[in-house]
DNA sequence: ATACAATTTTAGGTATGACTAATTCTCGAA
DNA sequence: TTCGAGAATTAGTCATACCTAAAATTGTAT
């Protein structure tokens, strides 16, 4: 069985489909996608990701582009592939958290296994169950069947200066510790923060947490809270 | 890396996880689990089943007892990991039915791949959500988290003679063909049937689907269709 | 222009779990 | 009691996807 032809939406393996989730994650922040980037996010060694990213090239169409020391591209085949994956991911982390009740910390280690096993059935009465959502628990954007992505905030809170107030509106979602304690502060999607002192030299930032009206809490958060929060600012205070 | 020993809900690969399922599940069916049935009914070759059962044989504590062309028996061991299974396959079978709005004919390829990636929290708030429900879709009974199992009724249609009243309490999720071609006869779990006539050699069963009170419906039902229904003689005319 | 340090690739190996083909075993019929 | 058909096992391959260690490449610093 020479398993070395893919067409869009073909059957993939488990490791196939999140190389290729995980590249598209970094192109967005990454200008370069390297060997060593995949190997760290993948937890796997460099030699693995050199393996299967020539893997991936040679397949046909090639899922991506690849030149030896230059990193990697999508190509439209291997990105529209990319966000079916991301797609299943985030419907399912957000059913769990309406559906089922999970806490936002608990979903993505969930959904990393279910997201490669899930029917286009299943995959399309969950949208339904939840009415399309476009937002995962995360504030992170679920892809639309056809792959469209809603922009989403890339201005961390790390960059906010004292005396505004913002609303979050998306966590990074890698670390399940930080987002409990952020739970625990009552910091979740919609918080409004307002922003009292910034320490300087990377020192702690301390916000309000909720508005005046509520009982409003201050928390000091240092650089791993803001670099991983993301933020509007606040427009009507709801 | 020697993967050699196991625990009792121990992290096993999928394809493990299948076969102990699909022993336990013989095991009630047939007095002896030959290599053969096994690899009929996982559709894989026998030389592939004599490799496997070996291994389960000599894992530590051993998941089977194997002895060369004598077949295998699950040990205590091998029995709870395989009702594990089976509760995760059949709960997930009931949820997708009643929360998802599945019919009874695609949910067993559903759980097939999700019973061996859903973690025991997502097992026991799927439980929860459906009241903790003894009977998937069915009819086959799910085990409960200590292991303990609902029996149910042996007594196939094929054994039913003409003049009695039946209802139907289990069917074989086994042919998605024959659960759709009875879903459209209206005979679904709780239908009552009554026997018009058996056809001698083999010959359909005529039966009448549902009570006089609704549109009955008469049907006539071959052999592979009655060999798969299981009912109880109807108690109280409901 | 050269050399070195970090990154990347290649080479070679492991484990899983399937396959085919060849061999061996078992058990019933002659 | 022997024989042979069918069932089961063994032997040898292959594909996937990881690994370590060695070699090659890159770009930067001298
Ligand atoms: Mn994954
Ligand atoms: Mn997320
Ligand atoms: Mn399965
Ligand atoms: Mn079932």
């Amino acid at each position: 069985m020479t398993n070395s032809r893919i067409r869009a939406s073909e059957i993939l393996t488990r490791a196939e489909e999140d190389y290729l989730k995980t590249i598209l994650e970094l192109e967005e922040e990454h200008e370069s996608v390297t060997t060593s980037l995949l190997a760290t996010h993948l937890r796997v060694k460099p030699a693995s990701v050199t393996g299967m990213i020539q893997k991936l090239a040679r397949s046909r169409p090639p899922c991506l582009h690849y030149e030896s020391h230059r990193g990697v591209t999508l190509t439209p085949v291997g990105r529209q592939i990319a966000l079916e994956v991301i797609r299943h991911h985030r419907l399912i982390e957000q059913y769990l958290a309406q559906a089922l009740g999970y806490d936002w910390d608990k979903v993505d280690a969930e959904a990393e296994k279910l997201e490669h096993v899930i029917s286009e059935e299943l995959e399309d009465r969950i949208a339904a169950v939840l009415g399309d959502p476009i937002f995962d628990p995360h504030g992170d954007p679920i892809p639309s069947k056809d792959g469209s992505v809603t922009a989403t905030s890339r201005l961390p809170l790390t960059a906010i200066q004292a005396g505004q107030v913002v609303r979050v509106t998306r966590v990074r979602d890698d670390d399940p510790e930080l987002l409990r304690y952020l739970a625990g502060l009552g910091i979740r999607l919609q918080a409004r923060l307002t922003i009292v002192e910034r320490a300087p030299f990377e020192g702690p930032l301390t916000c309000q947490v909720g508005g005046a009206e509520t009982e409003a809490r201050i928390c000091a958060l240092g650089r791993g809270a803001t670099d991983r929060i993301f933020v509007e600012f606040d427009e009507g205070t709801g």
